[in-house]
Parts: C-alpha cells; structure tokens; sequence
DNA sequence: GTCTATACAAAGATAGAC
DNA sequence: GTCTATCTTTGTATAGAC
C-alpha cells in the first residue's frame, strides 16, 4: 500500500477540495475531518481554527495556479498569445484539479462578508497576480498608460467567464468566448493594423 | 409615526437587505427577526423556512431590477444604446437600493450549493431574463444567429463587472468599462462602418 | 503529532397561547 | 396573524491521554 501522506496534508487536501466543489460555509468541520481521516484536535493544532486550515489551503492553490499560469505564458508565442494565455491557462488549470463550482478565490470571497486578515491577504493575493502579471505582459503590448487599463480590462473579462460558470455555461464555451472577447480588448489598444498577424 | 408595514414586508426587507449587505449563509435567521422586528413563529407560518423567505425576496428584488433595467431601455435612443442600457440600469438599481456587496443572485448561488427547486428557479430566472431581453434587443442589432451570441457575450461582461466589484472594484469604474467593452463586442459584430453614428 | 471524548455555542425550527 | 418560550440539531473548539 502507498504510504499515507501526513495529517497536515491531508487536511489541507480535503479542505481545499470541499472548499472548491462545496463551498467553505456549508461544508462544517467535521466533513473536512472525515474527508481526511484526521481527528478534530489534529486540525485545531495545526491550524488554530477552520479559518486558518482554508487560509492555507488556499494559498496551496494559488501557488499551483501561478504555476500553471506561468506555464502557459511561457509557451506562448507572441506577446498578444502570452495575455490571452490566462485563459488556456485557466483550462489547464481547471483539467489538472477536482473540477471547482466556479472560482475558490471568489467563492469564499463571496461567502466571507468579514474574514478575517490572513484570509483577506490570500484573496487579494489572487487579484494581485492578476493585476501584476497582465499588466507587465500588456506592457510589451501598448504603451505605458494604456496597459493598466488593458490589464483591468482582461481581469473583468476573465472574471465574467468564472461568472458565467457560477451561471451553468459550459466551462470551456465560456472560456473561449472570454477569450475572443478578450481579443477584441486588446486590438482596440494596439489598432487594427496589426490584429491580423499570424 | 408613519404605520408599521405588516410582519410579512418587514420580513422580506430584512431578509433582501441582509442577504444583499452580508449574505445569506452567514446572516441566521435571529438576525433577520431581529432586525425586522418579526417573532420567530411568524416567520415560518409564512414562508415555511429560512430558505422559502429568501426565495420570496429574491424574487421581489428580480421584479424591481426587470422594471428598473426596462425603464432604462426605453430611455434609450438608438438600438445599440438600448442593448448597452444594461449597465446604466446596473448603476440606476444599485444607486436605488442598499449597496449589495455584488450581486445578492449570484451571492446566494455561490453560497448554496445545493439549492432546493424554488430557490434554484428563482436564481435561474434572472440568468433567463438576461438572456431574453439581450437577445431581444440584439436581434435589432444583427442577424439572428448572432444575436445569441452576442447576447452571451454581453453577459458575460456584465457577470464581469459584478466580479469585480467583488473584488473590491469602485462599481461605477468597472460599469463604465464594462459598457465600454460591451460596445466593442456589438461593433465586433455589426462591423466598423456604423460605429460612429449619434 | 495524533487520538477519544466532550464541552460550549449557535442556529433552525416548533408548541401552545393570545 | 402574531407572540413567548423552548426544543433539537448541528457546528466549532478544547481537555486530557497516549
């Protein structure tokens, strides 16, 4: 038999799962303990509180999601290709995990009217490599000014796709018709002239 | 003093305000009472549950954003600013309600995983008023077979915008880059030649 | 580090009276 | 239709042992 991965990890496994399919509310303590075959006082040791074992859990996932995302940029070709590469990533992203309802980042966002400062921390943290990483691939695109815009632009439309799936669309019509949208933002800024380059 | 609406509006008051400022998951049933100063009993001899008492006000605050978005449509001058009117609706509905923290529809979907089949219609409704009404206007815009699609893509941006303001986006600078985005989608479509009518 | 058992608090819902 | 009082269940967290 496989050896079992330590508490702390299974932990960590169950809750960002449950968290991701189920949502963190409804989903009470002890579904997250059964899930991982932990007892109660093992999670509060590790963690101090529920709050703290989703803190952690989500900044797993961010981290997995950066990575993934990086993939994708790195093997696209163009600088155009690397901005829109959010939204193959977001695909990669979603195939290599237990399939989440919607977006964990938003959805806990949406459940937690007053989290707490660690878990407000790792939620920023999400719009903040959006924000950092769109806006420095828009640079190679358009002119200084414009690409903060361009950058904020893309979030929304990559956040009305996670939307559309909250909705019932199909993950992957969603995600290409944000793409094209997306596309569309783009060659507003740098003109028509170049929009047909291979 | 100005008379008391009966328990059965005050419930529904507080229970749409609460679960638009602060949700439904996390928002117990005490403090709906609380604040509308309704006993428990009365509560449940009208509406069953928690869950049935959201559904009602759900649905009153679907009927109120369907009138307030229609008066913004028949504003409205030419047929693209009738099919973009959704998002000065957007702005008029928030400015004329307790500020939501998003959008209560999709804040109840994402917090209920499992909703039972009145409250799921009744968040499926306002996807289909969407869809109905864009598709309706985009069909004075452009073919038939893009009609549907255009009016996804205007969803989307518009699921967008709520998306961010969750993320803590100023409401009126993602609506009016919403709406900006949304008019590249209509001009993407109905071909640059009349983009720049009155 | 991890377990069993349990305390403590909160939340949803109901009984019975007026 | 509405109230007071209360029951039941569920959920978070801890005590103390190994």
């Amino acid at each position: 038999m496989a050896p079992q991965p330590p508490a702390r990890e299974r932990l960590l496994d169950a809750a960002e799962d449950l968290a991701a399919t189920q949502g963190v509310t409804t989903t009470p303590v002890d579904v997250i303990l059964d899930r991982a075959q932990v007892s109660p006082a093992t999670l509060y040791a590790h963690f101090g509180n529920k709050e703290g074992l989703i803190t952690e859990a989500l900044r797993r996932r961010l981290a997995r999601w950066d990575t993934t995302w990086q993939e994708c940029v790195d093997e696209a070709g163009t600088p155009e290709e690397k901005l829109l590469a959010l939204f193959s990533a977001l695909s990669r992203h979603r195939r290599s995990l237990t399939p989440s309802r919607w977006c964990v980042f938003l959805g806990v966002a949406a459940e937690t009217p007053r989290p707490g400062q660690d878990l407000a921390d790792t939620l920023a943290a999400d719009t903040d490599l959006l924000t950092h990483r769109l806006e420095g691939l828009a640079t190679a695109l358009v002119e200084d000014g414009q690409a903060r815009m361009l950058a904020r632009q893309i979030i929304l439309i990559y956040t009305g796709v996670l939307g559309m799936i909250l909705r019932g669309a199909e993950v992957e019509t969603a995600t290409a018709e944000g793409r094209r949208i997306a596309a569309l933002a783009v060659r507003s800024c740098t003109g028509p002239s170049e929009s047909h380059l291979p």
